[in-house]
DNA sequence: AAGCTGGACAACCGCACGGTG
DNA sequence: GCACCGTGCGGTTGTCCAGCT
C-alpha cells in the first residue's frame, strides 16, 4: 500500500487508526462537525490527513452504522441492486441503511461473488456461465421439453430459479411474446387458480409501464394479457427472478399490478415446494 | 510449534467532478 | 477558460487472523 501524497509531505500516520485516534476523531466530529475535512486532522489534533479521518468517519465511527453479518434480504437486495447499477457501490449503499459501500463492495468481492459463480450465474452480468457447472434444463428432467436440448435463457432461468430456493443470484429474465413462453408461464401458473390468456388473442397495445427510478435500467413494455381476479394485468417483456423470493415485477403507480408479483411468487414458490417433495 | 494459505476487513490510490477565485 | 482545492467513488492492496499442514 502506498503513501498519500499529502501524508508523504507532511509526515502524517497511516496504516491502521489507534482507540486514541479514533477517539480524538470522533471527539471532534461529535462536538463540531465535520465542516471542512481538510482541516479536521489540525483542529482535532491527529496526525492523519483529511481524507483518511473522513474514510475512518464514514467507515468505522459514524454511529448509524449497523456492522455485524449481512442479513439474507440485504445479501438478496445487494444481488438485486447490483443486477441492475452495476459497481456504483455508494448508490447500493445508499439503499442499505447502516452500511458503508466499503463493506458492501468487500462482502461482494470475498462472498456474494464466489457463491453466484457456485451457482453456475456469472457475477458480472447476473447471466449463467457458459461452463461445463451451468445448471441446463437438459440436467433437470427437460429434456422432453417441446424447446428442445438447448432451451432459450428465459426458460432457462425460470425453471433454473424454479428448482433452487437458495439461488443466490438475481436476474432479468426477458420474456418473448410467443407459444413456447406462454406454455410455460402456464406451467408456473399450475394450480393456483387464475387464467393467463394466449398471447396471440391479446390486444398488443403497449401500456408503457416503467419501473421506479430505482430500477430505471429496466423498463417493461407491458401489453395486458393476463387475467386475475376478473382484472386484466399487464404482461410484463421481462422478468426479474430474485433468489428465494421466485420473481418481482416492478410497475410504478399502479398498486394493483404488485398483486401480480405476490401471485407470480406464490406460484413459483408453490411449485417449488410441490416438486421437492415428488 | 512453525510456516503457509485464504478469507475478511481496513485503508490507500488514482481519478473524476464540482466549486471557487 | 484555467488552475487549484476539497470531496467522493471504485479499484486495489495491506493487515490481521483462523484454520490447515
Amino acid at each position: 500500500m502506498g503513501r498519500h501524497s499529502c501524508c508523504h509531505k507532511q509526515k502524517l500516520r497511516r496504516g491502521l487508526w489507534s482507540p486514541e485516534e479514533d477517539e480524538k476523531l470522533l471527539d471532534h466530529i461529535t462536538k463540531f462537525g465535520h465542516g471542512c475535512w481538510s482541516s479536521v486532522p489540525k483542529v482535532a489534533g491527529l496526525q492523519r490527513c483529511g481524507k483518511s479521518c473522513r474514510l475512518r468517519w464514514i467507515n468505522y465511527l459514524r454511529p448509524d452504522l449497523k456492522r455485524g453479518m449481512f442479513s439474507e434480504e440485504e445479501e438478496r437486495l445487494i444481488v438485486e441492486l447490483h443486477g441492475m447499477l452495476g459497481n456504483r457501490w455508494s448508490q447500493i449503499a445508499s439503499r442499505l441503511p447502516g452500511r458503508t459501500d466499503n463493506e458492501i463492495k468487500n462482502y461482494w468481492n470475498s462472498n456474494i461473488k464466489k457463491k453466484m459463480k457456485q451457482n453456475g450465474i456469472d457475477p458480472d452480468t447476473h447471466k449463467p456461465l457458459k461452463q461445463d457447472n451451468k445448471v441446463t434444463a437438459t440436467e433437470q428432467g427437460f429434456s422432453n421439453h417441446p424447446l428442445g436440448q438447448q432451451p432459450p435463457l428465459w426458460f432457462e432461468l425460470m425453471n433454473y430459479n424454479n428448482n433452487n430456493n437458495n439461488l443466490i443470484a438475481s436476474a432479468v429474465v426477458n420474456l418473448p411474446r410467443d407459444e413456447a413462453c406462454f406454455q410455460s408461464l402456464q406451467c408456473l401458473e399450475g394450480g393456483a387458480g387464475g387464467g393467463i390468456m394466449n398471447p396471440s388473442n391479446s390486444s398488443g397495445s403497449s401500456t408503457g409501464n416503467s419501473m421506479s427510478s430505482a430500477m430505471e435500467l429496466q423498463s417493461f413494455n407491458s401489453t395486458p394479457l393476463m387475467e386475475m381476479g376478473g382484472a386484466m394485468l399487464p404482461w410484463p417483456d421481462q422478468l426479474l427472478l430474485l433468489p428465494n423470493k421466485g420473481a418481482e415485477i416492478h410497475i410504478e403507480g399502479e398498486p394493483e399490478d404488485l398483486k401480480w408479483s405476490e401471485y407470480l411468487n406464490g406460484t413459483i414458490r408453490c411449485l417449488a415446494s410441490s416438486q421437492q417433495d415428488d
